[in-house]
DNA sequence: GATGAATGAGGCTTCATTCAT
DNA sequence: GATGAATGAAGCCTCATTCAT
């Protein structure tokens, strides 16, 4: 198995970088935390923010991972829109610290300039539904980079706006869900 | 009027804290952005920190006024929708640098925990607006707060997702607020 | 007069430097011996290896200045080389901390790679010196490199070897001169 | 045969601290060029320091080894001059590095203090080369350690002050020695 | 004997804050 | 009120050394 320190070292970056920021975070807190020696740490990455970033990339590819999982070929375009949002919302709250770095904090400033810019699969995904829903009569015809924006911005406003503790109310993820599919269906 | 060096201040600090992040900007850079000594800072804002928190409290204040500035009372609900949204996302054109800030550090570490919770007036607003425009059957019965994550999510998924250079394109703040709108509606 | 603090900087980094060596000098240490904060040598010199690259040019600079003082128009050649002599010894005995560094670091890792190559203005002095001593019979033909070789490599011999407690014997470098000059007379 | 690795790690080791000084040089460097792993240099030597002043101790052994290599007995002063001057040449030309080394660096401050005196040897060699040729007429009476600095710093300086790139140019070094002699030999 | 991952003291440097002018 | 030189705590990172394999 891979070295495991490298993971007890990127879980305990996340919780700090989560809770008090990149730059509120000493790399000797993070060592502590993470149970292993400062130097240690450098030998897995060369930098704080090379650190980060692997932190940002390995979030973000899980996020991508488990909502892009694959669909029942049958789904309706309905149902996959509902499972695409669940899926989101169920990594939020699998995820809360993962899911509120991700969305939270301010990656601009250590973001890697070269880097593919975030969410390009989910957009894939989403024109792909798009498409479909349109022909089938279902949806509206929207450019995906909205209907992402919906569905992130959403969260993101459910999570920020309307949890209490920072846990998503499952009734509202629901509810929410509703509200969604009407901001992107075809009006009947 | 109140001392201008206190806003130049404030400005320079805007855009620097925009562009670097709170943790990225030194004191005595915002001090020259700002054209004056790095001690003066320090007779406006006993704090760095205290710097931050102006700067939030008085975007938040500007932007809460501008969003909940007078509505005709004759307007519909329908048309009161439509005017906040436009006038959130009126603010976040003219205003994009105070917009992102507001976006990206409302959470942040370095918020009073004592202040109220942003968005209170807001939230209230969209409140009477929902109660009144279910009394008149154009609307769901849907929780304010869930409401409020919508609009405010919907922007900053447009600002962060759907903006080529930051700037928000107007023909998809139109979409997005039909998209909104058919969200919260009652259905037909 | 010039900010005294960068003077007792230099003058404490000198003496560590030549004591302990660059890399076994510890910034903080100069700090506390200059009688100033830590932070205070950063406001001169932006980097420690500027430091020792000031302080090398200061020293070359002193060195150079007092060798190379006016000489007597009515000097002989034989007087002139005496005279070049002897102002070198008596640099190494009024200031043998600055000069046991200029040995040993001149050649350093440190060193500015674009710098004027040390000892310019003396090789030039000593080119003069020859040619005149040549045209009066009094000199052989030689490289003035090779005079500038034996006289700076006689001196910093004779510190090396020849010098109980690093005090230069004067019996000794009156001596040594006469074996210069030997060195470089024409053949009587 | 003695344990390769040991002369694989000093050869490296003088390579490295030739080009980047001590302080400079780090351990797992030397391992990596040397081809060992970082614990094996703390098998033969106990320290880094250690490690320097074993390879302090072998080039100047080498170095005298070289020089006072057994004379002729017929030889002059005059030959014996020559010769030890350009057996040291001859090293400083086959052995640029550990020359440059022995030279350059400043090994004050991490010389055995209880080591014997570097240039014992030579000097004792010096004293007799004097003490003949003074008796037979051919050498003013000096000091041997004079000579010494004379020679050392003679060498020293050629390298220092008259070797593009770091080479002895031949000829130099035979023109030092004609001047070096007449520095030392009896006025006829 | 050899290895190299792990350690943590300590080095260089930054930067929020103070205070004499 | 304004200034900016000075401060020193604290941050990031290096590297000599150890030790389990």
């Amino acid at each position: 198995m891979a070295a495991p320190k490298r993971g007890q070292i990127l879980n305990a970056a996340l919780g700090l970088f989560e809770a008090k920021g990149y730059g509120g975070t000493a790399v000797p807190e993070i060592a502590q935390a993470a149970g292993v020696a400062v130097g240690t740490i450098y030998r897995y990455f060369p930098t704080k923010e090379a650190l980060v970033r692997a932190l940002l990339a390995d979030c973000q590819t899980r996020f991508e991972a488990d909502v892009l999982a694959p669909v029942p070929p049958t789904a309706t375009p309905r149902a996959t829109f509902r499972l695409y949002w669940r899926r989101m919302a169920q990594f939020a709250r699998s995820f809360p610290v993962a899911y509120r770095f991700l969305d939270l904090h301010d990656h601009a400033a250590y973001r890697d300039p070269s880097a593919a810019p975030q969410g390009e699969a989910l957009t894939a995904a989403l024109r792909d539904l798009v498409a479909r829903g349109r022909r089938e009569g279902a949806m509206k015809a929207l450019d995906p980079t909205l209907v992402m924006a919906l569905l992130r911005g959403a969260l993101a406003g459910l999570a920020r706006h309307a949890s209490p503790d920072g846990v998503l109310p499952p009734a509202r993820v629901e509810e929410m869900e509703d509200c969604l599919w009407n901001a992107v269906a075809a009006r009947g």
